[in-house]
DNA sequence: TACATTAATGACTGGTCAGTCATTAAATAG
DNA sequence: CTATTTAATGACTGACCAGTCATTAATGTA
């Protein structure tokens, strides 16, 4: 059962593990910068955690500030560029493309590890202005991009009404994120919750009814506002 | 000039410094935790941004902890309770309230330095439950208490659709709170800026405009906008 | 078998910082 | 003017921790 061939191909337990550290120490650091913040977590925690001692986390990343921003890279490797290659090639009316591609776009976010990015981001982007800039160009251009082009199509064919495209983004976009957020602050530590998945189709359908053209709507005569 | 009586009133240079101190450590502590997170910001810091030494820091709070528990209670002592009396008193039509009053809230919040807390809260209640616990007292649950009032009295006279309300909520709330940690994180120290003032304007229409009853809805096309 | 190479360790070092306290300075009282 | 009280200081200490490196263990090789 041994012909000398076979054994070549094993790469032997040991070359497997060192293979598979530097993604558990990317899990391990996620987790814990992401739960306690990047200064109050130490070098020592994120090496326990991943099942090593500390002299080998500093084999695999030179400093706590090189592992984070491994962390930040690692789990942006962009999902955003190819879903944008998608709709592009997607015509007809947009509203589905809101509901059938952000709403479950957002839910897998939320419920993966990748929702704690959020967290992180705006915890340490003023102390790393490095990761500032990278994550703009990576994720929100892309993302403002992708989406601002849904609404402009939209609008263009008729079947959205002419909202400001800069805004309605953010209408979208901002609550996903704030939820993310959330779910690795006041969500981890009270009984306070919210019903993610029911709440992202609820939002999307909400903006998507300010968005769409009324039938036939008449223009209705403002009611006279009192000033407060 | 001198009559006796008049020199008691005066309370000494050095008495109107020692009872200003409290709220000038309290700015400069909430500029700071705000700007580089509570573990990154060194005490010293704090007092010399006060312009007082580190041991005068220490008479008045006993330790950073308790410094930034009184920090959060202090920019909360809440405007919400005032406004949800004000609410109860208003009777008509619920989008002129939320126009005229939750617009010019949430601009004022964003411009103040209050705003500053959502994104310390996000960044240190895990690590401090206590602060959790106050500020889903404080905050979180009479606000959602108070914009959830005004959508159930809104659908309860036909004003606006049978919406989810406690999604509505947050649809309406979660852009807000993130548009204030934006402003303190990657706002803070990227040219990618939001114009705040006309997105929460345009947020709460494009909100309206999914709530309102499709006969009424107002197919109001851009408004104009000042720029502020 | 002995030797070489590579992965992993954890005791150690140097710097940092929260919190203290003996001392100084200012204001007030007698 | 002297004595007392009160505000403020900053040098100091002890704990903590990022990052290092001499040592050990495991694997491969001859």
């Amino acid at each position: 059962m041994s012909s000398p061939e076979a054994i070549d191909t094993r790469p032997s337990l040991r070359q497997r593990r060192k293979d598979a550290r530097p993604h558990e120490l990317l899990e391990a650091a996620l987790t814990l910068f992401v739960e306690k913040g990047f200064a109050a977590t130490r070098a020592e925690e994120v090496a326990q955690l991943a099942g090593v001692s500390k002299g080998t986390l500093y084999l695999y990343y030179p400093s706590k500030e090189e592992l984070l921003k491994a962390v930040i890279a690692h789990y942006l490797s962009a999902r955003i560029a190819d879903t944008a290659e998608e709709v592009r090639q997607i015509d007809g009316p947009m509203a589905p493309v809101l509901r059938n591609m952000l709403v479950p776009w957002w839910q897998q976010i939320y419920a993966s590890p990748a929702s704690g990015t959020f967290k992180l981001i705006i915890s340490e982007v003023r102390n790393f202005p490095e990761i500032a800039e990278f994550y703009v160009r990576e994720v929100i251009e892309p993302g403002h991009q992708l989406v601002g082009t849904i609404l402009q199509r939209g609008i263009a064919s008729g079947e959205f009404r002419a909202v400001d495209v800069e805004s309605t983004v953010h209408s979208l976009l901002l609550p996903m994120v704030m939820l993310c957020t959330h779910k690795h602050a006041l969500g981890a530590c009270t009984a306070h919750t919210i019903d993610a998945t029911r709440f992202i189709a609820e939002h999307v359908e909400l903006v998507l009814a300010g968005l769409l053209q009324a039938p036939h709507a008449p223009a209705r005569k403002s009611r006279p506002i009192k000033s407060a």
